[in-house]
RNA sequence: CGGGGCAUAGCGCAGUCCGGUUAGCGCACUUGGUUUGGGACCAAGGGGUCGUAGGUUCGAAUCCUACUGCCCCGACCA
């Protein structure tokens, strides 16, 4: 058999790159540090968009759209969160192209057409929706305001990777207004618990829930709170970040309200996104070295039937049959009819694609009743009886729902470590890698010097713990609580 | 922005060092046939301004110069 994916233990990198290519998910395109997002790989996102939406909506949000581009006086109103992300942006200067005198059909840009004020294109939308929301609120009886968007954003990143960190990608941003901090924290840590639930829920994929040291913050946050999950190769991944931002942006852009005793304040905020990277998280949670494997809830095809040998009358009527009582149950279904590749290679072919389930079906199976049902997650293989077929595929769904998760959450809680000196930390780092649970005293400085030694981050300050005294491993002053270092995507 | 590598058919590559008929191989593609329970086989086909521009030469994919693009590794980051 033609290996077409590295093996992981091979090349982790290079494994994730052909998955992405192999599973037909995404490919490079003409843009540097942009990706082509194919159909599949978008149909994926589609269902986490759909969820998402869904679960947004049940929390009282609704979707509104605001534009590309944010004008640069508007952009760094709000100062910390302006220098945060002034490294990374794309501005747009001009307006106008025109016949390049100089070659043949080539266009130049006009410098005629300078814009008086530039343009950057969003690396996220605080500033252009403040400046808005100021318009909006002026009583207490305006808020709360409880908006979402799906967009797409753009941070010019030096070194890119399909799904995990390009220079466009989509994802959603909620941005709330309210008039008193607490349920501005409340709205953050209620987006927070959304987030996890989704993320171990749907893409079962386990996370750690937290908050991020200063450092980490979200620039022109008070307050940031993450999921954090695991990858195979011992690396964290931030798979969604909610923020609360305090009165920041309201002093920034001066959205004031009238409170009930006709006073005025600055109004309280929060944001919070997920973005494509969740597909890279997906990926590198679950597959393995023969391809994608997709927890059944985000797959685009939950079966694919594949007749054997060749589609004949009597095997397609039979396939149809068991393709409607599955859909009759809002299980999808694919039936491949394509009688030029043999078997073995759409078998290959449709596990390279993570499709939970495979129903092979022949004539011997025929003659029995039964037809054969190949699990990805497992890649075990059974004869199951024709009678009742729609029900077991029903339940073999959640059952590899549950196992993906499972599997995950053993692989994560096998790979957090407790330490208690740098010198352990180190070498599990090294050796192991993972998260590793440990106390830290607090500041930055020994923050960042962990940071420059050894690359790993404090991930988050775990929210469920137990309160614990001792000692920081770098500094060994007194610390009441261990956080998460990791190294990370 | 530093350091390394690559550019030849849709994809992956050989040929370049040491210039010489008509530039080759695998996969993919087209047509016909035999096949089909884990990546089938046979036969016949189509497809190239050898990244761009200039130079050396009787002659350049091959030598020289410049440019452009892409990939990998670092610094930076969700």
């Amino acid at each position: 058999m033609a290996k077409e994916i590295t093996s992981r233990s091979e090349n982790y990198s290079q494994w994730y790159n052909d998955i992405v290519k192999k599973a037909d998910l995404a490919e490079n395109s003409a843009v540097r540090g942009c990706m082509i997002i194919k159909p599949y790989g978008y149909a994926i996102w589609e269902r986490m968009r759909d969820q998402l939406d869904k679960m947004f909506k049940e929390t009282g949000h609704v979707n509104a759209y605001f534009p590309l581009f944010v004008p640069k006086s508007l952009f760094e109103a709000e100062e910390k969160n302006a220098e945060g992300f002034a490294k990374e942006c794309a501005i747009v200067t001009h307006y106008r192209l025109k016949n390049d005198p100089s070659g043949h059909g080539k266009l130049m840009v006009d410098p005629e057409a300078k814009l008086e004020e530039e343009l950057v294109v969003r690396p996220t939308s605080e500033a252009i929706i403040w400046h808005t929301y100021k318009d909006w609120i002026q009583s207490y009886r305006d808020l709360p305001i409880l908006i979402n968007q799906w967009a797409n954003v753009v941070r010019w990143e030096m070194r890119t990777r399909p799904f995990l960190r390009t220079a466009e990608f989509l994802w959603q941003e909620g941005h709330t207004a309210h008039a008193s901090k607490d349920e501005a924290i409340e709205e953050a840590k209620k987006m927070h618990d959304v987030y996890a639930t989704f993320a171990e829920e749907y893409m079962a994929m386990p996370v750690i829930k937290g908050f991020k040291s200063e450092n980490e913050r979200f620039a022109g946050a008070d307050d940031t709170f993450t999921i954090e999950a695991l990858m195979q190769d011992g690396k964290a991944l931030q798979a969604g970040t909610s923020h609360f931002l305090g009165q920041n942006f309201a002093r920034a852009f001066d959205v004031k309200f009238s409170n009930a005793q006709n006073e005025y304040e600055y109004v309280w905020a929060t944001s919070w996104g997920v973005s494509t990277r969740l597909v890279g998280g997906l990926i590198m949670t679950h597959s393995d070295d023969d391809g994608l494997v997709l927890p059944p809830k985000l797959a685009p095809i939950h079966v694919i039937i594949v007749p054997i040998p060749k589609p004949d009358d009597v095997i397609l009527q039979k396939a149809q049959e068991i393709a409607d009582a599955l859909r009759a149950l809002g299980i999808s279904v694919q039936i491949d009819k394509d009688e030029n590749k043999r078997p073995g290679f759409k078998f290959a072919e449709y596990e390279m694609k993570g499709i939970p389930v495979r129903i092979g079906i022949g004539l011997r199976d025929l003659q029995n009743n039964v037809v054969e049902v190949a699990r990805r997650d497992t890649k075990e293989k059974m004869s199951v009886p024709l009678d009742g077929i729609d029900v077991f595929i029903q339940n073999l769904l959640e059952d590899i729902q549950q196992n993906l998760f499972n599997r995950a959450l053993k692989y994560r809680d096998e790979h957090i470590t407790r330490v208690d000196t740098y010198e352990e930390f180190k070498m599990v780092l090294e050796e192991k890698g993972g998260f590793l649970s440990c106390h830290w005293d607090g500041t930055a400085e020994t923050e960042e010097l962990i940071k420059q030694e050894t690359k790993a981050t404090i991930r988050c300050i775990p929210l469920r713990q137990e309160m614990e005294e001792g000692q920081c491993i770098y500094s060994g002053k007194p610390s009441k609580g261990r956080v998460i270092f990791a190294k990370a995507y």
